[in-house]
DNA sequence: CTTGTTTTGGATTGATCAGTACAAAATTGA
DNA sequence: TCAATTTTGTACTGATCAATCCAAAACAAG
């Protein structure tokens, strides 16, 4: 029928998500997104809409690959609170381990970058935090009933808590708080739930 | 001697703060800034080195201001642990009340959307988190004097724990989190202490 | 090998970007 | 009134922005 295409559209996307991911939306070019991906101007505007939609993509990519490797925490065998504890300390190795590199998380960044005046990029923002706290939740009512986590306590409340302290580790850490520190952080967030 | 000036030079860095604060510093342009503070470019380039430079010299403006109501609460007459009531409780209503206009906090836009890749802004927003840190602490440490908070904990970590805390916030709020979640996430952060 | 269809590279679009040049306007001290 | 000095408005710089156009290239089906 016609000439097929030399890449793959999921590599594309992959790529275009590592250049947004380093640099935000707004500073990153669509000539950056050319290199990146190592396609022309026209593979890209011919496989997606505009560069706002490739982000919607990469962000949805993102989001997937994320929350694939949380319910790998999350469905893991340990008690509830090591679930919680894993999940946090994910967060200390990606943040506060390597002290270039620190490009953070992408939804954290997209939530302050983008939400306030993107409406298409905040729901597909706040369909994943639903995601994510009902995955929490659901862990959390699981601990309550193996009494490893106090049944007193409201399991909505605990897991908007815990994301909550995931994306101010995410914050503190780009305002230069070390490992140490976030480390306090975790054992601080545990105790409370 | 010459022409005075006919505006305010502190009133232009309010208003471009103004302005940063809504849509960040890569989507406001030097356009938006001349409207924003209604002088002309020459006018800003004459009293600014750059648009960078006005944007440290808003950041900086934003931390003195923010810094002051800060430091009004902590000062009150109140025990540590109301203190620090008041301080989350005032992050709730900034971020949970009016449903436009979130802006969020200008510190933490600032750390995702600039720390990691402009040095300079990195460093001014570092030494803003240790004199909140410092702040905090303080706080933290007078009520365990008091009794009110419990002298076993390590206050540094608490302090890093309340400012992650109230960024955790910020970002949630900003991924649709409602003011009833932010109120939870506020007594879980106090039951922490 | 031709026809039909799609991809691809490269040039190009008009808009906008941050920043500058320059001369007119405004004000002071003399 | 007249320099001296600074601010201000406007036009302009070259660069870059996201996006489009178009023709050549590449391939499948017949």
């Amino acid at each position: 029928m016609a000439r097929p295409r030399k890449f793959d559209e999921e590599r594309a996307v992959d790529a275009a998500l590592e250049a947004f991911w380093t640099a935000g939306y707004e500073a990153t070019s669509t000539q950056d997104l050319c290199e990146a991906t190592g396609l022309g101007r026209s593979s890209i505007y011919n496989t997606f809409k505009s560069k706002h939609d490739l982000f919607r993509r990469a962000l949805l990519r993102y989001m997937e690959r994320k929350n694939g490797s949380i319910v790998a925490v999350l469905e893991s065998g340990l008690p509830a609170r090591e679930k919680l504890r894993a999940l946090l300390d994910v967060i200390v190795e990606e943040e506060g381990l390597y002290a270039e590199d620190r490009r953070g998380c992408l939804v954290v960044n997209s939530c302050i970058e983008l939400a306030a005046r993107d409406a298409e990029v905040a729901q597909v923002l706040e369909r994943d935090y639903q995601r994510r706290f009902q995955a929490l939740k659901a862990v959390i009512e699981s601990g309550q009933r193996d009494g490893d986590i106090d049944p007193a306590k409201d399991a909505g409340a605990l897991a908007h808590f815990v994301i909550a302290a995931i994306g101010g580790m995410r914050v503190s850490a780009r305002a230069g708080v070390g490992r140490e520190a976030l480390e306090g952080i975790v054992r601080t967030t545990l105790d409370a739930v």
